[in-house]
DNA sequence: CTTGCGTATTAGGCAAACCGAAAAAATGTC
DNA sequence: GACATTTTTTCGGTTTGCCTAATACGCAAG
């Protein structure tokens, strides 16, 4: 399999979980490339039988696509364990590159290296290592649902260069306890405060890429003050 | 720089280095390819200023050739000595993992990785690993041209597979002192013993593999002995 | 129910990297 | 020095993965 077909196993599936519409044009401008290529692999993938795709109509993973696709984000996830926690890596800069390193992993490295690391639970952006964890399915409640007053847990953010470098700067971090305390109206700010009582200021844009769990909402009075 | 084109500089720049002729059919063999792709190749090299090939002639790498050849080898051994020392890879192994893995690892993952391990200076079969040592060059003596008496230290094995599956079961170790004790005739074993008076029976071939330095001559008397 | 627009597919081509067959050059042998 | 052998190159030809331009489809709005 190469490095190529890999990439769209996982493009498919990203899309998939972040419930996105899985269609040529997406998948097209997430790999940057034209769409009659993706036309054309898509036919490949089905004759390898890895994917299902009609026409002019859906397109989906097989179960042995499906699993393949898995296996890729493992070993991506792992590989950013590994970049941020051994090498001090950024942030933002784990995921660049183990969408390289992914492909030159084979299944015996991959379980090395999770060994090696102690079958870490969550990649640096808290998005589950599949195998490694009961759960399997990441949250996708947004911080920007809570209203002032509601407490919640930041488990994970996306798993994006630029949103990265900003959320690197805001000092958050995950597993953290937030408790929202004020909406600014006109898609303003959204400010929290974290559990050592510093407050801080979160574009809404930013506050919908950060994905919160163990929402409690707050009481009426909290808000009412806003 | 595709990671083929890559495999053909360290190809030519490992010849060079084994004192081997470097041909379009030892290319060939090395890579696995046909002639045609390698004069082929050549061609593309040359243009980029990689390697200099005048037709039917000479084949060198160019400075640019030779310091991007460097590189490669620097992060494959780097990547050998994480697998062996952190992932405990048997010392046969590395070396397959570790050549597909050097065309994923950019010069920042290299410089990390070297951090990260203490900038080792040679790497699990005893080669040197470029910019981590003063010294720049092998040792290119064997084991096989000591006679009974002398003595030497066991710097590098080559880095072959099955030659490697073969050194694990001989049980010596890289650093060690060697005596010759005996060469038997007809091409046979060659017995040498290690510091802590054990002896070894070590097949000719095998022996030419071996590479060793600080040669001590043994006295005459005991050459005589043989 | 037709027109228009966005999306998807087909058609035709290009570049990289490989191949086998055949020609050309170099090398070794008598 | 001529012939045979080996090595290298040249000459088509294949596959993979990409492209642009043109065509086909599907849906929504009038």
């Amino acid at each position: 399999m190469s490095p190529n077909k890999e990439n769209y196993l996982k493009t498919i599936f990203e899309l998939e979980h972040d419930h996105q519409k899985i269609s040529n044009k997406n998948i097209a401008e997430m790999l940057n490339i034209s769409a009659p290529s993706v036309t054309e692999m898509l036919a490949a993938l089905t004759k390898e039988g890895l994917v299902t795709h009609t026409p002019y109509n859906e397109i989906s993973l097989t179960k042995a696509g499906l699993a393949q696709a898995r296996e890729l984000v493992r070993k991506h996830r792992i590989w950013e364990v590994f970049l941020a926690n051994k090498l001090h890596y950024a942030m933002a800069d784990v995921h660049a590159a183990s969408d390289i390193l992914e492909h030159a992993t084979d299944d015996k490295l991959a379980d090395r290296l999770n060994d090696f690391l102690g079958h870490p639970k969550r990649c640096p952006h808290g998005g589950i290592i599949p195998g490694n964890s009961e759960e399997e399915n990441d949250s996708d409640v947004t911080l920007a649902t809570l209203v002032p007053g509601d407490a919640a847990t930041l488990q994970r953010v996306i798993d994006n260069h630029d949103f990265l470098s900003y959320f690197e700067d805001l000092q958050l971090h995950l597993n953290e306890r937030l408790t929202s305390v004020k909406k600014e109206p006109f898609s303003g700010p959204f400010i929290v405060r974290t559990d050592d009582r510093e407050t801080v200021a979160i574009s809404e844009n930013a506050a919908g890429f950060m994905f919160v769990t163990d929402v409690v909402k707050g009481t009426a009075e909290e808000q009412d003050k806003q």
